[in-house]
DNA sequence: ATGCCTAATGCAATTAGA
């Protein structure tokens, strides 16, 4: 089974090459960001054309998120992050897919910082943390996917030292996700792949893809149970390479199968 | 410190992204 996220970047303007990248990596479920439409622009005909069914948040002009499965009908479980009945950004949604818990995510920018952004991208996280905490402790699997916005340490940053002052690298940012993890959640780029160099995303400025000026702020998290069954990750960074593409490229994961009921000693 | 580029809105220029 195959799970993706891929922050679209305006998922209308976005159509063809979301079209050709999922008939080419054919995911079982993608986590969409950044849709950039409201909710009854979505392109829900399109993608039933090639078998996925979809769920989805839109906004008009900013944020928007949505959970494709291809052959079956995502079961809807939140469509907001809980926590603050006053936030009307469309940053998470969370359905259930073939067994599997997935929360699709866009966590604010916060630039710039400091002021009332970076704040509401902290208190976000904190919402976030809170939510993840029951999440990693069920028997199910459960993924976290999407753009988180964070930078997690040096080797994610082409030149760590121009990032200091960015929201995306900042420590409090970053000591929030590293508590985030530390509820019990698998990095499934850096379990497949180590200390290898993997970026996410490279900046439509100064030619940063062919200069290979990334950084890593898309992230694919398991909960245990998920861990268990994770056979592979990686980054389709040549969609980066297409035309009229985001600034963003898929990640992705894959899983093996469950095991059948009572086939655990 | 800012622009570099891109999308959406809506038709010019603004807002936001990271």
């Amino acid at each position: 089974m195959k799970i993706a996220t891929y922050n679209a970047n305006g998922v209308n303007g976005r159509l063809p090459v979301l079209l050709r990248w999922l008939e080419e990596a054919r995911p079982d479920v993608l986590c969409l960001q950044e849709l950039k439409a409201p909710q009854d622009k979505f392109p829900k005909t399109a993608l039933a054309d090639l078998g996925y069914y979809a769920v989805w948040q839109g906004q008009a002009r900013w944020n928007g998120v949505a959970i494709l499965a291809r052959g079956h009908r995502p079961e809807e479980t939140q469509r907001s992050l809980p926590g603050d009945p006053e936030d009307v950004q469309s940053r998470y949604i969370e359905a259930a897919v073939r067994g599997i818990l997935i929360g699709g995510l866009y966590l604010p920018n916060g630039n710039p910082k400091p002021g009332p952004k970076f704040d509401y991208k902290l208190g976000w996280i904190e919402r976030l943390i809170d939510r993840a905490a029951t999440l990693v402790a069920l028997d199910a699997p459960v993924i976290l996917a999407g753009d988180f916005n964070i930078i997690p340490t040096d080797a994610d940053v082409y030149k760590p030292e121009r990032w200091l002052k960015d929201a995306l690298f900042a420590p409090e940012a970053r000591a929030a996700y590293a508590r985030l993890l530390d509820q019990g959640w698998t990095d499934a780029i850096r379990a497949i792949h180590g200390g290898d160099t993997v970026y996410t995303f490279w900046d439509y400025f100064r030619d940063a893809y062919a200069r290979n000026a990334g950084l890593r702020i898309d992230h694919i998290l398991l909960n245990p149970a998920a861990a268990a069954r994770l056979t592979g990750s990686g980054v389709d960074r040549h969609v980066r390479g297409w035309e009229k593409t985001s600034d963003h490229a898929p990640v992705w994961i894959t899983l093996s199968d469950a095991k059948r009921r009572g086939a655990e000693r």
